[in-house]
DNA sequence: AATATCATTTACGTTAACGTAAACGTAAGA
DNA sequence: TCTTACGTTTACGTTAACGTAAATGATATT
């Protein structure tokens, strides 16, 4: 199965600008009929994690070496630990955002509840 | 107990010139002392709610919204059903990062394990 | 053949979130 | 009193991540 450029577009939600400028960068390299661009299914799961980690408040410089990192086979030795390492700082920083979430989802539904308290002090 | 600009600066580490920028777009309103800004407990939780949702993805918009809600008693009925309908989108919108989060770090778990797979066929 | 639809490249514009520099005030300590 | 350390305002600069517009090409439909 390949793509369009607007098929892509469409299903994440995202312009046809948005996914040309992520060529650009170097973060998607669909294969061309002429002129147009082809994505494949591998094209689109880039662009899924792209996508992703920008929700995730990661730059797309930062999703750009994740892929890559993913990408690379790490045959040696070096480049092996190096990748764990930069696995381990990643999740490092995830984790953080983990906590940082699920403090402000309890702190959403304390605000709630005190909401409905108020609204129930309303209605006698 | 009070805060200077600097100590909220090392605190959290960010610049004073971040600081002066939140303020003048209203996330902050310090008391002065003459020309010097005083940084109360309050003001002290409002910079860490700023910079929590910050490294969430949240704009400085967004979290200024979110404060200002918080901080608005929500008096009348329709200001508090509104209140409790705009928490509710927040949530589901952290719900969903928590999810990509939940999604990234599985993929993370995973690369790392293949990666010490690799290592461990390096040395026999 | 003419129109409509989707694509392309090129290039300048925009917004958020600060950085950086200049020029200055003030209070404490050597 | 002079320096040092902190603070202030004002204002221009910068970067990321696109938006927007112009001019043009390819293909399908009427």
């Amino acid at each position: 199965m390949t793509y369009s450029i607007s098929d892509l577009a469409g299903e994440f939600d995202v312009t046809t600008r948005t996914i040309r400028f992520y060529e650009e960068k170097g973060l998607l390299s669909p294969r061309r009929a002429g002129t147009r661009r082809i994505y494949s299914a591998a094209d689109r799961t880039r662009l899924r994690l792209i996508l992703r980690g920008k929700r995730l408040g990661l730059s797309l410089d930062e999703s750009a070496e994740i892929i890559r990192l993913y990408g690379s086979p790490g045959n040696n030795r070096r480049q092996l630990e190096l990748l764990i390492r930069k696995i381990r700082e990643r999740r490092e920083v995830l984790r953080r955002r983990q906590r940082d979430l699920e403090t402000m989802l309890e702190e959403l539904a304390d605000a709630e509840s005190k909401c409905r308290d108020a609204l129930d002090g309303l209605e006698p």
